[in-house]
DNA sequence: TATATATTTTAGGCATACCTAAAAATGAAG
DNA sequence: CTTCATTTTTAGGTATGCCTAAAATATATA
């Protein structure tokens, strides 16, 4: 199976275990708009591959295997979404493009990108290159960077 | 044909299209480290669908709608390293990251990406926060923000 | 508890992007 | 200009993730 097949399915597996103690195929074929015999079919590869405790006609639950990754993943898809929904995007973009990314991302930038969002929220204010950044998109003119940032920086390159 | 099949596949072309005026299906094979007649059943199709000049064994060129996809693609693909390299992602993963990314995002967020580094860079100096976050990378240890950002960032929050 | 209904699985198919092995075309050298 | 090596294509095969239709099982109701 492709990593991003595993991954996919696992991260709607768990968030659908929250309602339900027992996932069924059907609820992952109507969550994901495909037929349920083809969740049949992944279930089964899921199973073989260790991630799912599932047996015939009675629903699946995460094996620990499947819940690291479930839980990795989330985080990841989580950490993107803030790290787009800071640069402004969309809140429905942001989520596309979030489901997407955390499945490709090196371990190396995934963690540099959480950093990234960390060091930002960190300021405790909404930082200035962000403003500059939201005209920039809503206008299509980008500003000079104001002077007394530019000595801070510049300050802070001497260090 | 996938999107990323379409967009990689005529990234290569057009790489390869600077050395050789035509492009041979060994020439891909070899680069992408698959077999010719993969390369040819791929160059069928991207005829079929316009984005290719192709004749049996003689090499391919691209058409004006490739060359439009292939100049788009590689936009993309510049923009998203040179976003993760200011990061301070290495090269390696960088064009990597990059080159899985530039198939998947939306519009708006690589528009937005691309925004975010020419604000950055229009700044001309290191901004403070890649201080912040190389250093958090590097010992994983996240600093405060310093008091003076603190009040330049509030200073803007209010404007 | 028998039967009707709803759910789930099986069996067989399809498109994609790859493969191998064999056939066809190209082109280089005597 | 013919033969031989190389390149390219064709034909047929594989795994993946989806599909439909039919069969099997489970569940709800009378």
């Amino acid at each position: 199976m492709r990593k991003k097949t595993i991954e996919d399915y696992i991260e709607v597996i768990y968030n659908l275990h929250r309602n339900k103690e027992l996932v069924h195929t059907n609820d992952i074929a109507s969550f994901l708009n495909i037929k349920p015999s083809s969740v049949t079919e992944i279930f089964q590869k899921l199973k073989n591959e260790g991630y799912l405790n599932y047996e015939k006609y009675s629903g699946a639950t995460l094996t620990q295997k499947g819940i690291k990754i479930a839980l990795k993943t989330k985080i990841k898809h989580e950490k993107l979404t803030e790290f787009l929904r800071l640069l402004g995007i969309d809140k429905k973009t942001a989520e596309e493009d979030a489901c997407e990314m955390e499945h490709i991302l090196h371990p190396i930038t995934m963690d540099t990108i959480i950093k990234f969002v960390e060091v930002v929220k960190k300021c405790e204010v909404t930082p200035f290159w962000l403003y500059r950044l939201k005209k920039y998109v809503e206008t299509g003119k980008l500003s000079k960077c104001p002077s007394d940032i530019f000595k801070i920086c510049q300050k802070y390159a001497k260090n």
